[in-house]
DNA sequence: AGAATGGTTCGGCAACCACCGAACCATTGA
DNA sequence: TCAATGGTTCGGTGGTTGCCGAACCATTCT
């Protein structure tokens, strides 16, 4: 009820091992089978289940059946927001030498991720700097972005839906999104997921399963350099 | 170890309501003696003790003795900006009708209160909303503000530090923090923390104990209307 | 030196809750 | 209609951990 206690239970739910899996395995922006979830925690049906219902009635997760399956997706992008801005602390809290390790051990999923339903990770990065250097985009506000009259003509070069964007219901278009690894904003909003939307349609990038994690095809790095100036290591 | 892991770690510490306690009253951004602690979360003290070195082990926090006694503060403002995103989250939790009954329980707190040591809650956003109104602040790259000429003597003829300030070694200047209640960004920094110890110096605001709620006194409710050209309800 | 205060460590207890087995409901396909 | 698959509910069990009493260390005051 108070304050206080609503901020240990929300912090409680997402302190549980299996339910912080099932958050991450979420964070790819995709609605997931219970089952699916239940294999990627590590824990049987029946327990998923009750952690999930939880985590429903707590309004963290929001639940769509569909015959005999039962679809799992972050409830808000707030969700999301929160959960990179608890990994963002977890990144720091160790000490820079086994920070430095940890990346190690996943640096594809540092290079390039999805967050919630757009790009993260250094590419992300890339192409949130590039749209800003060419004067694409522009802040708006505080944690928004306007896109240019040259932002829209590129866009529609390249492929990117921006109607269709402007047209998602009251989501912000054009949002700034801490990225947990490179602890800078990267693009997200409905934009956001229409510039990832293009990347995989013109099969520049592709979903890892099971994963956040997304690789770059060759023709994805060729797109980099020439559509957005960028080269990546 | 793994990100997962880390993610649930740093959630779970904050999961404990005897923690979470603790947390909330550090979020004033003072540090608190070990006893005052176990006071507020209503524990003995050697529960305390245990809570405290957890978090301090885990980086949350940062302990210095002096004397007999031991002072606990946030160890980052990373850390403060993480608790408050999850406070924002625990906010929409709720359905509306008693989203709207728990601030009515604290409407003091969320008129003003210190958000880890600059002013948060509707003042603070009524400060922030004024400067950017008088272009005494402008958004200079995603999470930051640059201070303008007009800007400078503002402050100055206010008697803010701003020269202090900028000296506050490796510390971001003036920084966009998000507003849990507002849902809107306040101004931080070592910038935020000037202006609201000008605040408490003037007599214009005056702390509560034991409180992150923060009193706007009777000539700080004449300074917001003559300085900042902002009416309060 | 002795007493008082603030803080920590240790050990045992109790409550909580994540987990699974088993049974049960719902949808789909044969 | 009957099996198969996906999901949830229920009950009992075990491990984790928050909690306090008691003893112990450190600092300050008389």
């Amino acid at each position: 009820m108070t304050t206080v206690n609503a901020l240990s239970e929300v912090a409680a739910l997402m302190g549980d091992p299996a339910r912080a899996s099932m958050l991450s395995l979420l964070m790819d922006g995709r609605a997931h089978t219970a089952s699916e979830l239940a294999l990627t925690a590590g824990v049987t049906a029946q327990t998923a289940s009750g952690h999930l219902s939880r985590m429903v009635e707590a309004n963290l997760l929001a639940a769509r059946a569909q015959g005999r399956n039962r679809f799992y997706r972050l409830a808000s992008s707030d969700v999301a927001h929160a959960i990179e801005s608890l990994m963002a602390l977890a990144g720091t809290r160790a000490a820079p030498a086994s920070m430095h390790a940890a990346w190690r051990r996943d640096p594809d999923l540092r290079f390039c991720r999805t967050c919630y339903d757009h790009l993260a990770g250094q590419v992300g990065i890339a192409v949130t700097d590039a749209l800003t250097k060419a004067g694409h985009i522009e802040p708006k506000g505080p944690r928004d972005w306007t896109l240019t009259d040259t932002g829209e003509l590129f866009c529609q070069r390249i492929g990117v839906d921006v109607p269709g964007a402007r047209r998602a219901g009251s989501r912000h278009f054009a949002r700034q999104c801490l990225d947990w690894s490179e602890r800078r904003p990267h693009i997200s909003g409905s934009l956001g997921a229409a510039i990832a939307d293009t990347f995989f349609r013109r099969g520049w990038a592709e979903k890892l399963r099971r994963s956040r994690t997304v690789r770059l095809t060759d023709s994805g790095r060729r797109a980099m350099g020439s559509h957005f100036g960028a080269t990546l290591s």
